[in-house]
Parts: C-alpha cells; sequence; structure tokens
DNA sequence: ATGTAC
C-alpha cells in the first residue's frame, strides 16, 4: 500500500529525464497497479544495469531503448502536398470521409492510399480507406476492432434445406451463438492460440489471456452478426470440389473483442504521447516499426487478427457439429488490419480499415445487408485500389438516425418482404441504413470479380 | 467496436 511510484522516483534511481519515464509511468499505472512499488522499483534498477534486456519488455522497453540510445520524441507537422490516391465510386462517398483521407496522405509517412465505393467518415482514418505508409503503423488506420473479419462456411446441403429446417437452424443459432457484452459460452474450448508467447511476453496482453479465453467463440455487438443462408456458386471456386448451384451457407461477422479492443485503445495511448500530430489528425499518430512500441503493436495486433479468426472457427466448430455436416468450403478475410506489401515497389504497412484485401486470385467475402446478398469475390489485384474493395455496403444512415427515422414495424415488414427471420437485432441495424450493395459491387468491378451470392435467411445479432 | 469517457 506505498505510495504511487512516480516519475521523481525513476529519476532518483538514475533515469534520464524524458518523455520515456512518462509513457513507463502509463504503463505501471494502467496494467501493474496490484504490484508492489518496491517490486516494480527492483526491475527498474534491473533495466539500468543491463537496459538490452528489456529492450522489448512491455513496461520497461521505452525506457531501456531510450538508455541505449536516445528516444527524440517530436511535434509532427503535415506535408503541404499529399501522396497519390485514388477513390472508386466518388459521387457515393461523403465529403468528410474524402477529407480524412486527404489529411492522412499528409502524413510524412503516408506513401499511397485509396477509398473505396462504401467508405464513410471514421475515427481518423475513414472506413473503407486504405492507406499505405513507410515503416510506420496507425493503430487508428487499423481501427478499434483488430481483425474484425468475415467468415463463410458452405455445407453440402441444398439451399432447400432451409426452407424444411427453419426452427431447427434458428435453435442452432440461439444455442450455439453468443451476442453482446454479457453473454459467453458456457462450455469453454481450448485453442492453440491460448499459448502464443505474446500472451507472456507483453504484460498488456498476458492481462487479457482470461478475458480471451473467456470470450473465444462470441460475437459481440454493433454490426456483428452470425446468419444462415442460401450460397449461389456462379463460378468456378479455386480449390473448391463443390460445382455451380445453390446450398446452404453460414456467414459470420466479428472481430476481436475485448483483447483488440484493449491492445487499440494501449497503443493508441502510447502513439498519441510519442507522436504529437495537429489536432485535427491526431488519430492518425503512429508507432515506427523500428521501435520497441512499434514491434510490439506489430505482434499484439497479429495476435488479435489470429484471434479473431479462433473466434470464427469456433463458432463455425459448434454450428457445423450441431448440423452434423462438415464444412465443404470456407471463404474468409479480415478487414480491418494492416499487412507489409509491396506498394509499387517498396514494401510498406498497408492499413485496410473497413477494406476487403483483394491482391490477384485472393478470395473474400464482400457482406450486403440482412436483406440484400453479399458477394464471394475473386480479387484482381488492382494497384490503384492498393489490392483492395469494400467491405461491405457501407452505411448511409448513423446509428442515431436510423433510430429516429424508422420503427420496429418498418423493419418487421422488410424483413417479411424479403422472408428473413431475425433473431435479435434492431433498427439501427435496418436494412436501409445501407448503400445499395449492388451499386457498390458496380463501382468497383475494376477490383474484383464476383464468384457467388450468399443472401441473408436466418439472422441473429446483438440485441 | 469496447465491461461505452485518462
Amino acid at each position: 500500500m506505498g505510495k504511487k511510484l512516480n516519475g521523481r522516483d525513476l529519476i532518483n534511481l538514475g533515469f534520464p529525464k524524458n518523455n520515456s519515464i512518462n509513457i513507463a509511468l502509463g504503463q505501471i499505472h494502467r496494467y501493474r497497479k496490484k504490484e508492489k512499488k518496491e517490486a516494480i522499483l527492483a526491475e527498474a534498477k534491473e533495466v539500468l544495469l543491463s537496459p538490452d534486456k528489456f529492450k522489448s519488455h512491455g513496461t520497461w522497453g521505452k525506457l531501456a531503448e531510450g538508455l541505449i540510445a536516445p528516444v527524440v520524441v517530436r511535434k509532427q507537422e503535415l506535408e503541404q502536398t499529399r501522396a497519390p490516391f485514388s477513390i472508386f465510386g466518388e459521387n457515393e462517398i461523403d465529403a468528410v470521409a474524402k477529407s480524412q483521407l486527404f489529411n492522412a496522405l499528409k502524413l510524412p509517412v503516408a506513401t499511397k492510399g485509396a477509398l473505396m465505393p462504401d467508405a464513410h467518415s471514421g475515427y481518423g482514418l475513414p472506413i473503407g480507406g486504405v492507406l499505405a505508409t513507410d515503416n510506420a503503423v496507425i493503430p487508428y488506420g487499423v481501427g478499434v476492432d483488430i481483425g474484425c473479419r468475415m467468415s463463410l462456411s458452405v455445407f453440402n446441403l441444398p439451399a432447400s434445406y432451409l426452407k424444411g429446417k427453419t426452427d431447427f437452424l434458428k435453435g442452432i443459432l440461439s444455442d450455439h451463438t453468443k451476442f453482446g457484452m454479457k453473454e459467453v459460452h458456457a462450455k469453454k474450448m481450448d485453442h492453440e492460440i491460448f499459448s502464443r508467447v505474446e500472451f507472456k511476453d507483453i504484460p498488456l496482453v498476458k492481462g487479457l489471456l482470461d478475458k480471451a479465453y473467456a470470450q473465444l467463440g462470441t460475437s459481440g455487438g454493433g454490426n456483428h452478426f452470425v446468419e444462415f443462408g442460401v450460397v449461389d456458386i456462379l463460378e468456378e471456386v479455386p480449390a473448391s470440389k463443390l460445382p455451380k448451384g445453390s446450398y446452404l451457407g453460414v456467414l459470420s461477422h466479428s472481430g476481436s473483442r475485448g483483447l483488440g479492443a484493449n491492445i487499440a485503445k494501449h497503443y493508441t495511448y502510447l502513439a498519441t504521447k510519442q507522436c504529437p500530430l495537429p489536432k485535427n489528425v491526431q488519430h492518425l499518430a503512429w508507432l515506427d516499426l523500428d521501435t520497441h512500441d512499434g514491434q510490439e503493436y506489430w505482434m499484439a495486433m497479429n495476435l488479435a487478427g489470429d484471434y479473431a479468426k479462433a473466434c470464427h472457427d469456433n463458432i463455425h466448430y459448434r454450428i457445423a457439429k450441431a448440423l452434423g455436416k462438415h464444412v465443404a468450403l470456407t471463404i474468409e478475410n479480415h478487414h480491418n488490419f494492416a499487412w507489409k506489401e509491396m506498394v509499387d515497389g517498396k514494401e510498406c504497412v498497408v492499413h485496410r480499415k473497413g477494406a476487403t484485401p483483394a491482391a490477384e486470385g485472393q478470395l473474400g467475402i464482400i457482406p450486403g445487408s440482412m436483406t440484400a446478398p453479399g458477394y464471394i469475390v475473386r480479387g484482381k489485384g488492382n494497384v490503384d485500389s492498393l489490392q483492395s474493395a469494400s467491405h461491405g455496403a457501407g452505411r448511409v444512415f448513423s446509428r442515431a438516425k436510423c433510430k429516429s427515422n424508422f420503427t420496429k414495424s418498418d423493419m418487421k415488414k422488410i424483413l417479411k418482404t424479403n422472408d428473413v427471420h431475425l433473431l435479435g437485432g434492431g433498427v439501427d441495424e435496418a436494412p436501409m441504413a445501407y448503400k445499395n450493395i449492388e451499386t457498390v459491387m458496380k463501382l468497383q468491378e475494376e477490383l474484383v470479380d464476383v464468384l457467388g451470392t450468399f443472401t441473408p435467411k436466418i439472422v441473429r445479432m446483438s440485441k
């Protein structure tokens, strides 16, 4: 219960006075609250003696780096000119989303950018925005829900199965999917991801292990869903044995839950501390990939992405088991993530915040809405879009506007017209909230080929 | 998006 550790304590030990001390204190007070001050100070002494050993340490990494070589925090200014960019479906995109991209293109680390036809304004980088940077990663360029993704399982069962077994399938969704802030599976399942070294090596991530374990195979809230529907395979899908035709499928949309949200929050905090930017672009603060924090974010982000996949795999495993069928074909992709990719002959960090990777031949799934089909797509590797496509139809009405514009009975009516059963869900996710997906697909014909569609029939969302 | 706002 001693006095709270402060900067003076660290300076007295012999640490140089600079911003690294504040960053270390931030880490200690956030994530190591329960530990004794004496124990932390003892560890701090070891850092002073052998900083090399702590170079990639969650609490001390930044201070250790400062001891080995001075770390300079400098105020970053925007460039006068923009990095090159392309906008797909310009007439469908609001002015705010465009100006957000334009600001991002003026970052000194920006090399190239693009807007997808479903783009709309976001926090930092717009949703539907793609940004390439030089050796820097922008936590808000990935977004809060790291590894938010789609996963489609196709079963070798005729689409007519949906009509005959509606109640059975509704029951499967009720029993085997978990939504909202509180629901978790009663029967926990282990997964190899929980033995990943990131859970040992990164203090923040270590503290999130229990939550991640509890939330495996859950979907969360907002626009996340799990739905049964009709898969129409229109063109031969590479590496698939399923002939063209109509099948039963399950499509899921969700991300990395509390694990990713906390990782995003933490590294955004570090980025804004170390990379002060003009106020209007504060959220675009980046981490240099050569620094301790940059490398650590990269590892944590990849873990969150793999965890998001593990959650989808778990959801589909549970559903397939309840259905008593093997999955015949899987199509999946992240749409909130960053990758190291070649851009115009140079390796860059490509951030896709609400954008589907669409390298040549790459398969992906772009959802429509509850009452409009999603599309199974194959990327064309268009370099102007940074090999990307939209991640959906894109919103036209905000959640708040939906609540004032639409009623429950509006929603019931449109669901009934389209023969869609909805479990949970609210007017803020009404089909009318979204752009016409067919228009959006037309605007990205240069980006992807369509191999098939997925039409939702039984949808479950958070209440 | 997230046990919803350092």
